[in-house]
DNA sequence: CAGTGGTCTAGACCACGGG
DNA sequence: CCGTGGTCTAGACCACTGG
Protein backbone atom coordinates (compact mmCIF):
# COMPACT_ATOMS: atom_id res chain seq x y z
CA UNK A 1 0.00 0.00 0.00
CA UNK A 2 1.78 3.26 -1.17
CA UNK A 3 1.58 6.12 1.01
CA UNK A 4 -1.07 7.93 -0.85
CA UNK A 5 -3.05 5.49 -1.52
CA UNK A 6 -3.23 5.49 2.72
CA UNK A 7 -3.82 8.92 2.49
CA UNK A 8 -6.72 8.69 -0.08
CA UNK A 9 -7.99 6.08 2.50
CA UNK A 10 -8.18 7.74 5.49
CA UNK A 11 -9.44 11.43 3.97
CA UNK A 12 -12.03 9.75 2.02
CA UNK A 13 -13.75 8.13 4.90
CA UNK A 14 -13.74 11.38 6.78
CA UNK A 15 -14.85 13.30 4.13
CA UNK A 16 -18.21 10.96 4.10
CA UNK A 17 -19.32 12.94 6.98
CA UNK A 18 -18.69 16.68 6.35
CA UNK A 19 -21.36 18.76 4.46
CA UNK A 20 -20.57 19.91 0.86
CA UNK A 21 -18.25 22.97 0.68
CA UNK A 22 -16.09 21.95 3.69
CA UNK A 23 -12.76 23.05 2.94
CA UNK A 24 -10.00 20.41 2.64
CA UNK A 25 -6.97 20.27 3.94
CA UNK A 26 -3.69 21.84 1.83
CA UNK A 27 -1.27 20.31 0.18
CA UNK A 28 0.76 21.34 3.19
CA UNK A 29 -1.70 20.32 5.94
CA UNK A 30 -2.04 16.81 4.47
CA UNK A 31 2.07 16.35 3.94
CA UNK A 32 2.69 17.56 7.37
CA UNK A 33 -0.46 15.47 9.17
CA UNK A 34 0.74 12.12 7.49
CA UNK A 35 4.44 12.89 7.60
CA UNK A 36 4.99 12.83 3.88
CA UNK A 37 6.41 15.24 0.94
CA UNK A 38 4.22 17.63 -1.01
CA UNK A 39 4.31 15.52 -4.09
CA UNK A 40 2.60 12.70 -1.76
CA UNK A 41 0.15 14.75 -0.08
CA UNK A 42 -0.33 16.31 -3.88
CA UNK A 43 -1.32 12.89 -5.28
CA UNK A 44 -4.02 12.05 -3.17
CA UNK A 45 -5.79 15.53 -3.20
CA UNK A 46 -5.48 15.12 -6.77
CA UNK A 47 -6.85 11.41 -6.70
CA UNK A 48 -9.64 12.27 -4.09
CA UNK A 49 -10.62 14.98 -7.34
CA UNK A 50 -10.32 12.39 -9.88
CA UNK A 51 -12.86 10.22 -7.78
CA UNK A 52 -15.41 13.50 -7.95
CA UNK A 53 -14.97 13.61 -3.98
CA UNK A 54 -13.41 17.42 -3.48
CA UNK A 55 -12.65 20.20 -6.03
CA UNK A 56 -9.29 22.35 -5.80
CA UNK A 57 -9.52 25.55 -6.56
CA UNK A 58 -6.19 27.63 -7.46
CA UNK A 59 -5.65 30.31 -5.10
CA UNK A 60 -8.34 29.36 -2.86
CA UNK A 61 -8.51 25.24 -1.74
CA UNK A 62 -9.43 22.12 -1.68
CA UNK A 63 -13.23 21.84 -0.82
CA UNK A 64 -16.08 18.88 -0.39
CA UNK A 65 -18.10 18.54 -3.35
CA UNK A 66 -21.54 17.66 -3.99
CA UNK A 67 -22.68 15.49 -6.52
CA UNK A 68 -26.41 16.07 -8.03
CA UNK A 69 -28.26 13.13 -9.47
CA UNK A 70 -29.59 14.12 -12.60
CA UNK A 71 -32.44 11.65 -13.86
CA UNK A 72 -32.62 10.98 -17.61
CA UNK A 73 -36.06 8.69 -18.35
CA UNK A 74 -39.02 8.74 -20.13
CA UNK A 75 -41.20 10.26 -17.55
CA UNK A 76 -39.08 12.98 -16.21
CA UNK A 77 -39.65 16.71 -18.27
CA UNK A 78 -36.67 17.55 -20.29
CA UNK A 79 -35.65 20.79 -17.80
CA UNK A 80 -32.68 21.84 -15.92
CA UNK A 81 -34.58 23.36 -13.67
CA UNK A 82 -37.27 21.08 -12.06
CA UNK A 83 -34.49 18.19 -12.28
CA UNK A 84 -32.03 19.98 -10.02
CA UNK A 85 -34.36 21.22 -7.97
CA UNK A 86 -36.19 18.00 -7.54
CA UNK A 87 -32.50 16.75 -6.78
CA UNK A 88 -32.82 19.22 -3.58
CA UNK A 89 -30.64 21.65 -5.07
CA UNK A 90 -30.50 25.47 -6.58
CA UNK A 91 -30.59 26.02 -10.19
CA UNK A 92 -29.41 28.53 -12.37
CA UNK A 93 -29.53 29.52 -15.93
CA UNK A 94 -27.46 32.33 -18.03
CA UNK A 95 -28.09 33.10 -21.83
CA UNK A 96 -24.99 33.58 -23.14
CA UNK A 97 -26.60 33.89 -26.89
CA UNK A 98 -29.77 34.16 -28.57
CA UNK A 99 -29.24 34.90 -32.17
CA UNK A 100 -32.14 34.50 -34.57
CA UNK A 101 -30.95 32.37 -37.51
CA UNK A 102 -31.61 29.61 -40.41
CA UNK A 103 -31.97 26.16 -38.64
CA UNK A 104 -29.06 24.31 -39.98
CA UNK A 105 -30.56 21.10 -42.16
CA UNK A 106 -29.27 18.85 -39.41
CA UNK A 107 -31.61 20.94 -36.38
CA UNK A 108 -34.15 21.44 -38.91
CA UNK A 109 -34.98 17.95 -39.67
CA UNK A 110 -34.67 16.60 -35.77
CA UNK A 111 -37.41 19.66 -35.90
CA UNK A 112 -39.43 18.48 -38.67
CA UNK A 113 -39.20 21.78 -40.51
CA UNK A 114 -37.05 23.09 -43.77
CA UNK A 115 -33.78 23.92 -43.90
CA UNK A 116 -33.30 27.72 -43.96
CA UNK A 117 -36.43 28.12 -41.41
CA UNK A 118 -35.74 30.78 -39.17
CA UNK A 119 -34.85 29.16 -35.80
CA UNK A 120 -33.10 30.75 -32.14
CA UNK A 121 -29.98 29.06 -31.96
CA UNK A 122 -29.66 29.67 -27.82
CA UNK A 123 -26.59 29.08 -26.00
CA UNK A 124 -27.32 28.95 -22.21
CA UNK A 125 -24.82 27.89 -18.83
CA UNK A 126 -26.93 26.18 -15.83
CA UNK A 127 -25.61 26.45 -12.86
CA UNK A 128 -26.26 24.06 -9.59
CA UNK A 129 -25.99 25.94 -6.39
CA UNK A 130 -23.77 28.79 -8.36
CA UNK A 131 -21.39 26.59 -9.53
CA UNK A 132 -20.92 26.01 -13.63
CA UNK A 133 -22.49 22.52 -14.23
CA UNK A 134 -23.71 22.68 -18.01
CA UNK A 135 -23.38 24.30 -21.05
CA UNK A 136 -24.61 23.96 -24.55
CA UNK A 137 -26.68 24.45 -27.26
CA UNK A 138 -30.71 24.52 -27.87
CA UNK A 139 -32.73 24.98 -30.80
CA UNK A 140 -35.94 26.12 -31.74
CA UNK A 141 -38.15 27.24 -34.49
CA UNK A 142 -39.01 31.21 -34.19
CA UNK A 143 -42.61 30.26 -35.25
CA UNK A 144 -43.26 28.36 -31.84
CA UNK A 145 -42.24 31.53 -29.51
CA UNK A 146 -41.40 34.63 -31.64
CA UNK A 147 -41.01 36.65 -28.60
CA UNK A 148 -38.27 34.27 -26.79
CA UNK A 149 -35.47 37.09 -26.11
CA UNK A 150 -38.09 39.32 -24.07
CA UNK A 151 -39.93 36.12 -22.78
CA UNK A 152 -36.32 34.91 -21.95
CA UNK A 153 -35.91 38.10 -19.62
CA UNK A 154 -37.86 37.21 -17.11
CA UNK A 155 -38.39 33.21 -16.87
CA UNK A 156 -34.94 31.91 -16.86
CA UNK A 157 -36.64 28.08 -17.60
CA UNK A 158 -37.40 27.51 -21.18
CA UNK A 159 -39.52 24.31 -20.59
CA UNK A 160 -41.70 27.44 -18.51
CA UNK A 161 -41.39 29.89 -21.02
CA UNK A 162 -42.58 26.71 -23.74
CA UNK A 163 -45.53 25.87 -21.28
CA UNK A 164 -46.74 29.41 -20.73
CA UNK A 165 -45.66 31.19 -24.02
CA UNK A 166 -46.12 28.40 -26.35
CA UNK A 167 -49.02 26.42 -25.27
CA UNK A 168 -46.31 23.10 -25.39
CA UNK A 169 -45.98 20.41 -23.25
CA UNK A 170 -42.12 19.53 -23.36
CA UNK A 171 -41.56 15.69 -23.10
CA UNK A 172 -38.51 14.09 -23.94
CA UNK A 173 -39.03 12.25 -27.78
CA UNK A 174 -35.42 11.08 -27.71
CA UNK A 175 -32.14 11.38 -25.84
CA UNK A 176 -28.39 10.17 -27.00
CA UNK A 177 -26.44 10.09 -23.64
CA UNK A 178 -22.50 9.44 -23.10
CA UNK A 179 -19.33 10.72 -21.74
CA UNK A 180 -16.67 12.29 -23.53
CA UNK A 181 -13.61 14.34 -22.65
CA UNK A 182 -14.64 18.00 -22.90
CA UNK A 183 -13.25 19.56 -26.29
CA UNK A 184 -12.02 23.30 -25.81
CA UNK A 185 -15.66 25.19 -26.16
CA UNK A 186 -17.73 22.78 -24.44
CA UNK A 187 -14.44 23.05 -21.24
CA UNK A 188 -14.71 27.07 -21.40
CA UNK A 189 -18.33 26.47 -21.36
CA UNK A 190 -18.24 24.59 -17.99
CA UNK A 191 -15.31 26.35 -16.01
CA UNK A 192 -13.13 23.32 -16.36
CA UNK A 193 -10.30 21.59 -18.30
CA UNK A 194 -10.19 20.94 -21.46
CA UNK A 195 -9.90 16.77 -21.68
CA UNK A 196 -12.04 16.94 -18.46
CA UNK A 197 -14.68 13.83 -18.69
CA UNK A 198 -17.88 15.51 -19.29
CA UNK A 199 -21.23 14.06 -20.19
CA UNK A 200 -22.76 15.22 -24.31
CA UNK A 201 -26.16 14.95 -23.68
CA UNK A 202 -28.29 15.33 -26.98
CA UNK A 203 -32.15 15.64 -26.84
CA UNK A 204 -35.48 16.49 -28.62
CA UNK A 205 -38.19 17.00 -26.98
CA UNK A 206 -41.71 17.26 -28.72
CA UNK A 207 -45.02 18.43 -27.33
CA UNK A 208 -46.63 15.67 -25.03
CA UNK A 209 -50.10 16.38 -26.62
CA UNK A 210 -49.87 16.21 -30.96
CA UNK A 211 -46.00 14.61 -30.80
CA UNK A 212 -44.78 17.54 -32.63
CA UNK A 213 -40.91 18.07 -32.10
CA UNK A 214 -40.44 21.70 -30.49
CA UNK A 215 -36.41 21.50 -29.17
CA UNK A 216 -33.30 19.90 -29.96
CA UNK A 217 -30.55 20.44 -27.21
CA UNK A 218 -27.26 19.82 -26.78
CA UNK A 219 -25.69 20.32 -24.03
CA UNK A 220 -22.53 19.35 -22.08
CA UNK A 221 -22.80 18.49 -18.48
CA UNK A 222 -20.07 18.68 -16.01
CA UNK A 223 -19.11 14.67 -14.51
CA UNK A 224 -17.67 15.98 -11.47
CA UNK A 225 -21.13 18.64 -10.63
CA UNK A 226 -23.86 16.14 -11.88
CA UNK A 227 -23.98 11.98 -11.93
CA UNK A 228 -26.47 11.56 -14.65
CA UNK A 229 -28.21 8.23 -14.72
CA UNK A 230 -30.14 7.00 -17.89
CA UNK A 231 -33.36 4.63 -17.00
CA UNK A 232 -34.20 3.63 -20.22
CA UNK A 233 -37.92 1.65 -20.94
CA UNK A 234 -41.07 1.53 -18.55
CA UNK A 235 -40.12 -0.40 -15.04
CA UNK A 236 -43.60 -0.84 -14.34
CA UNK A 237 -43.39 -4.44 -14.01
CA UNK A 238 -41.90 -5.27 -10.94
CA UNK A 239 -41.28 -4.18 -7.26
CA UNK A 240 -37.69 -3.02 -6.41
CA UNK A 241 -36.70 0.27 -8.16
CA UNK A 242 -35.33 3.54 -7.84
CA UNK A 243 -32.70 1.95 -5.03
CA UNK A 244 -31.42 -1.31 -6.63
CA UNK A 245 -31.97 -4.49 -4.63
CA UNK A 246 -29.26 -5.02 -1.94
CA UNK A 247 -28.61 -8.21 -2.71
CA UNK A 248 -26.24 -9.13 -6.02
CA UNK A 249 -22.99 -7.19 -5.78
CA UNK A 250 -21.46 -6.24 -2.12
CA UNK A 251 -20.80 -2.73 -2.44
CA UNK A 252 -23.42 -0.53 -3.83
CA UNK A 253 -22.30 3.27 -4.99
CA UNK A 254 -23.20 5.71 -2.31
CA UNK B 1 0.76 27.49 -22.10
CA UNK B 2 2.46 24.81 -19.97
CA UNK B 3 5.52 22.52 -21.48
CA UNK B 4 3.13 19.06 -20.31
CA UNK B 5 0.15 20.88 -22.14
CA UNK B 6 1.89 21.56 -24.82
CA UNK B 7 3.33 18.00 -25.26
CA UNK B 8 -0.27 16.50 -24.77
CA UNK B 9 -1.34 18.65 -27.85
CA UNK B 10 1.01 17.44 -30.49
CA UNK B 11 0.73 13.70 -29.36
CA UNK B 12 -3.04 13.96 -28.80
CA UNK B 13 -2.27 14.98 -32.47
CA UNK B 14 -0.03 12.13 -33.83
CA UNK B 15 -1.93 10.05 -31.88
CA UNK B 16 -4.80 10.38 -34.20
CA UNK B 17 -3.55 8.48 -37.32
CA UNK B 18 -1.78 5.40 -35.70
CA UNK B 19 -3.41 2.21 -35.21
CA UNK B 20 -4.86 0.64 -31.71
CA UNK B 21 -2.17 -1.00 -29.94
CA UNK B 22 0.57 1.03 -31.26
CA UNK B 23 3.57 1.72 -29.10
CA UNK B 24 3.78 5.31 -27.79
CA UNK B 25 7.31 6.90 -26.56
CA UNK B 26 8.35 6.19 -23.25
CA UNK B 27 8.33 8.37 -20.26
CA UNK B 28 12.03 9.03 -21.06
CA UNK B 29 11.85 8.95 -24.78
CA UNK B 30 9.36 12.23 -24.07
CA UNK B 31 11.44 13.91 -21.91
CA UNK B 32 14.27 13.43 -24.44
CA UNK B 33 12.51 14.61 -27.30
CA UNK B 34 10.92 17.72 -25.90
CA UNK B 35 13.23 18.58 -23.62
CA UNK B 36 12.02 18.69 -20.17
CA UNK B 37 12.14 16.45 -16.94
CA UNK B 38 10.54 13.33 -16.21
CA UNK B 39 7.92 15.04 -14.58
CA UNK B 40 6.28 17.17 -17.27
CA UNK B 41 6.98 14.02 -19.37
CA UNK B 42 5.04 11.67 -17.05
CA UNK B 43 2.38 14.34 -16.55
CA UNK B 44 1.43 14.40 -20.19
CA UNK B 45 1.42 10.91 -20.79
CA UNK B 46 -1.16 10.33 -17.62
CA UNK B 47 -3.40 13.47 -19.41
CA UNK B 48 -3.59 11.24 -22.11
CA UNK B 49 -4.53 8.05 -20.26
CA UNK B 50 -7.15 10.37 -18.65
CA UNK B 51 -8.42 11.46 -21.69
CA UNK B 52 -8.69 7.66 -22.54
CA UNK B 53 -6.20 8.00 -25.75
CA UNK B 54 -3.60 5.39 -24.23
CA UNK B 55 -3.00 3.19 -22.10
CA UNK B 56 -0.14 2.25 -19.39
CA UNK B 57 0.69 -0.69 -18.43
CA UNK B 58 3.69 -0.99 -15.54
CA UNK B 59 6.52 -2.58 -16.61
CA UNK B 60 5.61 -2.74 -20.51
CA UNK B 61 5.03 0.54 -22.06
CA UNK B 62 2.33 2.87 -23.41
CA UNK B 63 -0.09 2.20 -25.79
CA UNK B 64 -2.80 3.77 -27.92
CA UNK B 65 -6.19 2.50 -26.98
CA UNK B 66 -9.52 1.57 -28.69
CA UNK B 67 -13.04 2.49 -27.54
CA UNK B 68 -15.51 0.68 -28.80
CA UNK B 69 -19.16 1.86 -28.87
CA UNK B 70 -22.05 0.19 -26.85
CA UNK B 71 -25.38 1.37 -27.80
CA UNK B 72 -28.13 0.83 -25.45
CA UNK B 73 -31.22 1.11 -26.67
CA UNK B 74 -34.69 0.06 -27.08
CA UNK B 75 -34.70 -2.19 -29.65
CA UNK B 76 -31.18 -2.98 -29.21
CA UNK B 77 -30.31 -6.81 -27.86
CA UNK B 78 -28.63 -7.01 -24.64
CA UNK B 79 -26.08 -9.00 -24.95
CA UNK B 80 -22.11 -8.37 -25.07
CA UNK B 81 -21.02 -10.67 -27.46
CA UNK B 82 -23.32 -9.11 -30.35
CA UNK B 83 -23.16 -5.49 -29.42
CA UNK B 84 -19.13 -5.75 -29.57
CA UNK B 85 -19.05 -7.99 -32.77
CA UNK B 86 -21.40 -5.10 -34.39
CA UNK B 87 -18.96 -2.63 -33.42
CA UNK B 88 -16.61 -4.31 -34.96
CA UNK B 89 -14.33 -5.97 -31.83
CA UNK B 90 -13.53 -9.54 -30.69
CA UNK B 91 -16.09 -10.19 -27.75
CA UNK B 92 -15.07 -13.05 -25.29
CA UNK B 93 -16.81 -13.82 -22.04
CA UNK B 94 -15.35 -16.06 -18.95
CA UNK B 95 -17.28 -17.82 -16.66
CA UNK B 96 -16.18 -16.67 -13.01
CA UNK B 97 -18.58 -18.79 -10.61
CA UNK B 98 -21.89 -20.17 -11.73
CA UNK B 99 -23.70 -20.86 -7.97
CA UNK B 100 -27.21 -22.45 -7.77
CA UNK B 101 -28.67 -19.92 -5.21
CA UNK B 102 -31.71 -18.98 -3.31
CA UNK B 103 -32.91 -15.80 -5.31
CA UNK B 104 -32.13 -12.86 -2.89
CA UNK B 105 -35.84 -10.91 -2.43
CA UNK B 106 -34.48 -7.79 -4.11
CA UNK B 107 -33.62 -10.14 -7.08
CA UNK B 108 -36.42 -12.25 -7.05
CA UNK B 109 -38.92 -9.25 -7.31
CA UNK B 110 -37.21 -8.05 -10.31
CA UNK B 111 -37.50 -11.53 -12.09
CA UNK B 112 -41.14 -12.09 -11.09
CA UNK B 113 -41.01 -14.91 -9.27
CA UNK B 114 -40.79 -15.61 -4.53
CA UNK B 115 -37.85 -14.46 -2.76
CA UNK B 116 -35.78 -17.99 -2.18
CA UNK B 117 -36.56 -19.84 -5.42
CA UNK B 118 -33.90 -21.34 -6.54
CA UNK B 119 -31.87 -19.05 -8.83
CA UNK B 120 -28.67 -19.15 -11.26
CA UNK B 121 -25.63 -16.41 -10.02
CA UNK B 122 -23.65 -16.21 -12.72
CA UNK B 123 -20.27 -13.84 -11.77
CA UNK B 124 -18.47 -13.25 -15.47
CA UNK B 125 -15.74 -10.95 -16.97
CA UNK B 126 -16.04 -9.97 -20.48
CA UNK B 127 -13.17 -9.06 -22.99
CA UNK B 128 -13.10 -6.72 -25.98
CA UNK B 129 -9.99 -7.79 -28.07
CA UNK B 130 -8.67 -9.96 -25.14
CA UNK B 131 -8.59 -6.97 -22.99
CA UNK B 132 -10.57 -7.09 -19.87
CA UNK B 133 -13.94 -4.55 -20.40
CA UNK B 134 -16.60 -5.59 -18.08
CA UNK B 135 -17.34 -7.09 -14.84
CA UNK B 136 -20.34 -8.20 -13.10
CA UNK B 137 -23.33 -10.88 -11.45
CA UNK B 138 -26.12 -12.04 -13.51
CA UNK B 139 -29.17 -13.33 -12.04
CA UNK B 140 -31.75 -15.77 -13.64
CA UNK B 141 -34.16 -18.93 -12.21
CA UNK B 142 -32.83 -22.47 -12.33
CA UNK B 143 -35.86 -23.33 -13.72
CA UNK B 144 -35.56 -21.06 -17.11
CA UNK B 145 -32.36 -23.01 -18.27
CA UNK B 146 -31.54 -25.95 -15.62
CA UNK B 147 -28.76 -27.08 -17.66
CA UNK B 148 -27.08 -23.55 -18.08
CA UNK B 149 -23.62 -24.91 -16.26
CA UNK B 150 -23.55 -27.05 -18.83
CA UNK B 151 -24.68 -24.84 -21.39
CA UNK B 152 -22.00 -22.26 -20.54
CA UNK B 153 -19.16 -25.07 -21.47
CA UNK B 154 -19.67 -24.75 -25.23
CA UNK B 155 -21.39 -21.32 -25.60
CA UNK B 156 -20.24 -18.48 -24.13
CA UNK B 157 -23.35 -16.16 -24.65
CA UNK B 158 -25.89 -15.95 -22.40
CA UNK B 159 -28.32 -14.65 -24.85
CA UNK B 160 -27.98 -17.56 -27.41
CA UNK B 161 -28.22 -20.30 -24.79
CA UNK B 162 -31.59 -18.29 -23.63
CA UNK B 163 -32.46 -18.67 -27.16
CA UNK B 164 -31.33 -21.64 -28.01
CA UNK B 165 -32.38 -23.95 -24.44
CA UNK B 166 -35.05 -21.29 -23.01
CA UNK B 167 -36.68 -20.42 -26.22
CA UNK B 168 -36.97 -17.01 -24.99
CA UNK B 169 -35.89 -13.61 -27.16
CA UNK B 170 -34.43 -11.58 -24.56
CA UNK B 171 -34.48 -7.73 -24.75
CA UNK B 172 -34.28 -4.74 -22.46
CA UNK B 173 -37.45 -4.39 -20.75
CA UNK B 174 -35.48 -1.93 -18.08
CA UNK B 175 -32.15 -0.63 -17.90
CA UNK B 176 -30.13 1.90 -15.88
CA UNK B 177 -26.65 3.15 -16.41
CA UNK B 178 -24.66 5.42 -14.78
CA UNK B 179 -21.10 6.27 -14.21
CA UNK B 180 -19.08 5.95 -10.92
CA UNK B 181 -15.69 5.65 -8.93
CA UNK B 182 -15.48 1.75 -9.24
CA UNK B 183 -15.55 0.43 -6.08
CA UNK B 184 -12.40 -2.52 -4.89
CA UNK B 185 -14.31 -5.47 -6.15
CA UNK B 186 -15.64 -4.17 -9.38
CA UNK B 187 -11.70 -2.52 -9.89
CA UNK B 188 -10.60 -6.12 -9.81
CA UNK B 189 -13.06 -7.91 -11.77
CA UNK B 190 -12.40 -5.01 -14.20
CA UNK B 191 -8.34 -5.19 -14.42
CA UNK B 192 -8.12 -1.35 -13.33
CA UNK B 193 -7.08 0.60 -10.20
CA UNK B 194 -9.91 1.48 -7.48
CA UNK B 195 -11.61 4.41 -8.38
CA UNK B 196 -11.22 4.46 -12.09
CA UNK B 197 -14.43 5.49 -13.86
CA UNK B 198 -16.51 2.66 -14.85
CA UNK B 199 -20.36 2.20 -15.74
CA UNK B 200 -22.67 0.51 -14.08
CA UNK B 201 -25.21 -0.65 -16.19
CA UNK B 202 -27.97 -2.53 -14.01
CA UNK B 203 -30.79 -4.03 -16.79
CA UNK B 204 -33.61 -6.26 -16.43
CA UNK B 205 -34.34 -8.24 -19.79
CA UNK B 206 -37.36 -9.71 -20.70
CA UNK B 207 -38.61 -12.69 -23.30
CA UNK B 208 -39.96 -10.56 -26.32
CA UNK B 209 -43.02 -13.00 -26.82
CA UNK B 210 -44.62 -12.87 -23.68
CA UNK B 211 -42.73 -10.14 -21.65
CA UNK B 212 -42.17 -12.55 -18.68
CA UNK B 213 -38.92 -11.37 -17.20
CA UNK B 214 -35.58 -13.18 -17.52
CA UNK B 215 -32.43 -11.48 -16.59
CA UNK B 216 -31.55 -9.45 -14.28
CA UNK B 217 -28.22 -7.77 -14.66
CA UNK B 218 -25.36 -5.60 -12.72
CA UNK B 219 -22.44 -4.76 -15.07
CA UNK B 220 -19.55 -2.61 -14.60
CA UNK B 221 -17.85 -1.33 -17.64
CA UNK B 222 -14.29 -0.11 -18.35
CA UNK B 223 -14.99 3.54 -19.00
CA UNK B 224 -11.90 3.48 -21.11
CA UNK B 225 -12.70 0.54 -22.61
CA UNK B 226 -16.14 1.14 -24.01
CA UNK B 227 -17.90 4.39 -24.90
CA UNK B 228 -21.71 3.75 -23.42
CA UNK B 229 -24.14 5.31 -25.35
CA UNK B 230 -27.73 5.61 -24.03
CA UNK B 231 -30.42 5.80 -26.39
CA UNK B 232 -33.79 6.45 -24.97
CA UNK B 233 -36.91 6.73 -26.61
CA UNK B 234 -38.02 5.57 -30.24
CA UNK B 235 -36.52 8.07 -32.70
CA UNK B 236 -38.20 7.26 -35.44
CA UNK B 237 -39.53 10.30 -36.62
CA UNK B 238 -36.82 12.34 -38.34
CA UNK B 239 -34.16 11.93 -40.72
CA UNK B 240 -30.34 12.44 -39.40
CA UNK B 241 -29.86 10.05 -36.47
CA UNK B 242 -26.91 7.55 -35.43
CA UNK B 243 -24.49 10.82 -36.58
CA UNK B 244 -25.41 13.73 -34.85
CA UNK B 245 -25.75 16.52 -37.24
CA UNK B 246 -22.83 18.68 -38.23
CA UNK B 247 -23.90 22.30 -37.38
CA UNK B 248 -25.02 23.24 -33.51
CA UNK B 249 -22.06 23.04 -31.69
CA UNK B 250 -18.52 23.51 -33.54
CA UNK B 251 -16.21 20.70 -32.00
CA UNK B 252 -17.88 17.11 -32.34
CA UNK B 253 -16.60 14.34 -30.12
CA UNK B 254 -14.50 11.51 -32.53
C1' DC C 1 1.00 40.29 1.31
C1' DA C 2 0.47 35.25 2.59
C1' DG C 3 -1.56 31.01 1.28
C1' DT C 4 -3.28 28.17 -2.21
C1' DG C 5 -2.87 24.98 -6.01
C1' DG C 6 -0.14 24.24 -10.83
C1' DT C 7 4.10 23.17 -12.82
C1' DC C 8 8.73 21.64 -13.11
C1' DT C 9 13.54 19.77 -12.05
C1' DA C 10 16.89 16.29 -10.46
C1' DG C 11 17.34 12.44 -8.37
C1' DA C 12 16.08 8.21 -6.04
C1' DC C 13 13.96 3.62 -5.11
C1' DC C 14 10.52 0.29 -6.21
C1' DA C 15 7.34 -3.19 -8.76
C1' DC C 16 6.62 -5.29 -12.76
C1' DG C 17 7.27 -7.75 -17.26
C1' DG C 18 9.92 -9.41 -21.04
C1' DG C 19 14.07 -11.15 -23.09
C1' DC D 1 19.12 -8.11 -16.72
C1' DC D 2 17.08 -3.87 -18.50
C1' DG D 3 13.40 -0.84 -19.57
C1' DT D 4 8.92 0.26 -18.26
C1' DG D 5 5.73 2.84 -15.36
C1' DG D 6 4.60 3.98 -10.04
C1' DT D 7 5.97 6.45 -6.16
C1' DC D 8 8.42 9.70 -3.46
C1' DT D 9 11.60 13.55 -1.79
C1' DA D 10 13.42 18.32 -1.67
C1' DG D 11 13.30 22.25 -3.62
C1' DA D 12 11.99 25.82 -6.81
C1' DC D 13 9.12 29.16 -9.44
C1' DC D 14 4.70 30.56 -10.98
C1' DA D 15 -0.45 32.01 -11.19
C1' DC D 16 -4.12 32.96 -8.75
C1' DT D 17 -7.13 34.49 -4.81
C1' DG D 18 -8.12 36.77 -0.80
C1' DG D 19 -7.50 39.97 2.89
Amino acid sequence: MSKSTEIVRVLAEELQSVPPGTRVASEADVGQRFGVGRAAARAALGELERRMLVSRIQGVGTFTRRRVDYLVAPGKAPSWSRTIREAGATPRTVVLACDEVPLPSGVAAELGTGPGEPGFRLVRRSFIDDMPAAWGVEWLTVALVPELPTALRHEESLDAILRAVARVRPERAWTRSSMESAPDDASAGLGCRPGDPAWLIVSLARDGADGRPVLFTERWVRSDAVRVIVELGAHGTTAARGATPGGPVSSRPT
